[in-house]
DNA sequence: TTCGTTGCAAACCTTTTGCACTACG
DNA sequence: CGTAGTGCAAAAGGTTTGCAACGAA
């Protein structure tokens, strides 16, 4: 999705749901699509200061759960234990991996698993709503250079 | 793997790494093996309260944490924020999941999700470490008695 | 005008840490 | 005994919340 069809749904998703369509609410839809990368809160409300866009850090979190909830952004746990936000641009959905050495975050796609996800959801019983998957290790650069 | 079993190989542990073998780490670990189910910090804290096992808060994280490094423990973070431990049995590795509505967690395996997910990590060049894989949904009983 | 939204700071929740006291080895 | 471990309370890190002021509809 781009970013003026992105604020555009996002107009229309406060519209339905009776909210109000207010600047930092803009601002921040904008501001998390300008970047391609995975962003925490902290790091938005750091935009939104630099840019004037005059959204406090309570703001920040309750739109970042607006636009959550609204599955504009899609959000994981970072292994630092914040969460960690990207937009969602319409791609299929994807998984993590994280480099344990220097950080980098890798997204990846595997069907295969996602259907044994499901499979075994209903092996248990279970309607499956959501899921998380996050692999972690040494990416290339790191685990050529280390002996560890 | 056995609480006296777990007990022994625990003050092992301990010795090798020339750490002290107090009351409140073999209380711990004790506290641990006596229930099937995953539990918190917060929880282990109680049950030490209750038991007059006297382990403050610190101690109990800090237990947790060496209980982890040895892989007496495993844990994961619970949708709620706080990690849930459980203790090794000796079992093989598993995955969980949740119930967005009754909380009860079910644990399953399924080599082939780990064989896919060791194939993308190499596919992007990462050495793997370690996953986190968490399932959420409705079980059984919760999505035959809901509409939404 | 009205009621949802914002900003601020305080509260929250989980986990970690500094430091004096305790107790294992 | 000496040093690692403990308990306490305070700090830390991330996120939520109560409430008065503000502003979109």
């Amino acid at each position: 999705m781009k970013p003026a069809a992105a604020r555009r749904r996002f107009e229309l998703f406060l519209k339905e749901r009776k909210l109000r369509v207010t600047q930092q609410r803009l601002d921040i839809l904008d501001l998390a699509w300008e970047t391609h990368d995975h962003f925490s809160a902290e790091q938005m409300f750091g935009w939104a200061r630099v840019r004037n866009a005059h959204a406090s850090r309570a703001t920040v979190y309750r739109t970042l759960n607006l636009m959550l909830e609204g599955r504009f952004l899609s959000s994981f746990e970072a292994s630092s234990g914040a969460a960690l936000f990207e937009h969602a641009l319409g791609h299929n959905h994807h998984d993590h991996i994280l480099c344990l050495k220097c950080g980098k975050i890798e997204e990846f796609h595997c069907d295969a698993i996602e259907k044994l996800q499901e499979q075994e959801a209903q092996r248990l019983g279970f309607q499956l709503v959501d899921h998380a998957l996050i692999l972690e290790g040494h990416c290339a650069s790191c685990s050529s250079t280390d002996e560890l």
